[in-house]
DNA sequence: GCCATTAGTGCAATTGTGTTGCAATATTCG
DNA sequence: CGAATATTGCAACACAATTGCACTAATGGC
């Protein structure tokens, strides 16, 4: 992993005022180096082996960095959870897309406002959630010959 | 549960051409005869005891009734899937609404049209999910007392 | 109506993700 | 440095959902 993402994720870390912790920082430095959202799995795998961190420790910061908003939860329909670090371009609300094949999940810019839904009386809307649903590049069928790997549950 | 919701799943699911088996009627009947969203733990509990089908069972009919176009499958951010059986009103695209207390699902009428959203080259668009998070009239706080029981994770 | 075919079911065991309790550790602040 | 306490690690647990396989029962041809 790249030294400089680990930089940068201790400046976030003791942005927060709150302790500066191994876990913390390498967590957060996985999520800076990574092109898309990650499964706690995911996350677990690209620690480097010397970082140690606990299955449950990972847990519990990925948690801890969401409340923090230095990244956010993304819940796809394959009950796994994803985690990307919240950069700027993800700072407000924004649409995801989801591959129906391989799971993988990315962050999308939105383009145009969000549809206006009425809720029954005595509802009160919190938050709004898109989600495109589709084939990412790699799960396209038929398509030219790629080297990409699958990444398949 | 009421017959003719038996009566109208029977119906149903000869519709398909596959074979008419009691679990099959039995769970559409319940999804018919249900105001919201179920979880597959809701419709186990809401069979008639003499029924008597299995928990497994109810996860392959679930599955069945979704592929067969009879029901529909939510999944929201609690990592639990609702179903709710196809009627006319949810036939098309539509959004949800989960409430972010008790984890209640209900189908929304749409009004107005989907955000267009632009997807990386080679991404391929196959549906897009409309999801409100907020809380149900039982679950906002400080409103009139009420005699709605919560229903809780 | 009866029988054969095979779709569908029931049961047991397993997977995978995420959570909880508690003792041990390590960070921060004076 | 040394105390206070936020975090961590470990073990056990919770729970939805899935898989393998033998058994049962719905359907179609006779």
């Amino acid at each position: 992993m790249a030294t400089d993402k680990i930089g940068l994720a201790e400046e976030a870390v003791r942005s927060t005022g709150a302790r500066m912790t191994r876990p913390r920082v390498m967590v957060l430095a996985v999520l800076f180096a990574a092109e898309r959202a990650l499964t706690h799995a995911e996350v677990e795998a690209r620690l480097p082996r010397a970082a140690e961190v606990d299955r449950v420790t990972v847990y519990r910061v990925l948690e801890w960095l969401v409340d923090n908003h230095l990244a956010h939860k993304i819940a796809g329909d394959d009950r796994v959870r994803r985690f990307n670090a919240a950069s700027h371009a993800h700072a407000g609300p924004h649409a995801h897309f989801q591959c129906s094949d391989c799971g993988e999940v990315i962050c999308l810019e939105e383009a145009g406002a969000k549809p206006a839904v009425k809720l029954p009386v005595g509802y009160k809307q919190q938050q709004v959630e898109l989600t495109i649903k589709g084939l990412c590049a790699g799960c396209v069928p038929a398509s030219k010959p790629r080297t990409v790997a699958r990444h398949h549950h």
